[in-house]
DNA sequence: TAAAGCATGTAATCCGTTACATGATTTA
DNA sequence: TAAATCATGTAACGGATTACATGCTTTA
């Protein structure tokens, strides 16, 4: 059932990696869709290995690194998953939930709440759209990539004129206030 | 520090309720930004109580009804949550990480699922603009109702175009496969 | 040689979901 | 009178975060 096996599951498809190599990306690409620390991803590989879904490639490295494989079974795993599962929709953002909220607030504090949303739409936005520049996709999981990266760009475009706009919306109400 | 807390909290700065509205609300309006089930809200009901942060008002209905209204120790907490901490602005979502894993399927799998995500992308576009066209707001707290909707309009719409845009590129890709 | 980074693990706690459990009132 | 709805609660379980814990290797 858990979303964080799978994936692992899907990530390990691309190519054999650690533990660690694993919570480097849910803090990089993949970390703007799902998040995981390492105290998850170690049980839940050792877990899957003795699921046989993934494997320990040879040796441990140097440094007690253990790369794991995807097995044939764990493809028609995350393959399962994707077709034959429902994913869980629902959304909770903390930023919409304290928006209901705002009528709580002074008019200048709630300006001050939405203007740094905007800013740090704007700041992540940039980012992603940095990322995109330089993204030439040749390879199919390097196109599936592009499309989540997209999926988050337009995403945060959205947050940042909503907020431009809910700005706007406090600024008329203060002002026929005033009037 | 929890939001469910922050979130009831503030639900009850409009006007008193009891657990049972509190859950129909989390299903309705404020269930586009975040959910609770009862049982999660009965016990967090009663710590709040404990704490003075919400107050019975008066007997249990005749159903066993217990409306809680905010204290001004209540109100105050609230607003400390809104302007002295920050959000928790992680975002999960299980759409856009299926979409890094598009790669593993065949092509008309991945339309699809991105299919799929459009149609029901469009189902729920419908029902908040729907909302949205019945929605005079007159007073601040459902002028606050009405910006937390219009960031769920635009986030959906984000994620209708998203999937449009995303049918076109695997579109793309086969057809110069097949050519 | 000290700090930063590599690398893996466990334990405690918290939050959220699902399931269990009960009983009153209204409506068909 | 049976079903739907109102209304509240607890318990078990699973997933996620934070904290604890260890040790090696590379770089400044």
């Amino acid at each position: 059932m858990s979303v964080l096996r799978h994936a692992l599951l899907g990530m390990l498809a691309k190519h054999p990696m650690s533990g660690y190599d694993l919570t480097k990306l849910f803090d990089l690409s993949v970390g703007n869709a799902w998040s995981a620390n390492h105290s998850q991803i170690y049980p839940e590989l050792a877990r899957l290995n003795d699921a046989g879904l993934i494997r320990q490639t040879g040796e441990n490295g140097p440094r007690g690194r253990k790369t794991y494989e995807l097995t044939a079974a764990g493809l028609a795993e995350v393959r399962r998953w994707l077709t034959k599962t429902e994913p869980d929709r629902t959304t909770r953002s903390e930023i919409t939930l304290r928006s209901f909220f705002l009528w709580l607030l002074e008019p200048e504090q709630a300006r001050e709440y939405l203007r740094r949303e905007l800013h740090l739409a704007h700041e992540t936005l940039a980012g992603l759209e940095a990322l995109e520049a330089t993204w030439q996709p040749h390879n199919p999981p390097d196109r599936a990539a592009r499309i989540a990266l997209e999926d988050g760009i337009r995403q945060t475009r959205a947050r940042a004129e909503w907020a431009q706009w809910a700005i706007q919306q406090v600024d008329t109400v203060a002002d026929s206030k005033a009037a």
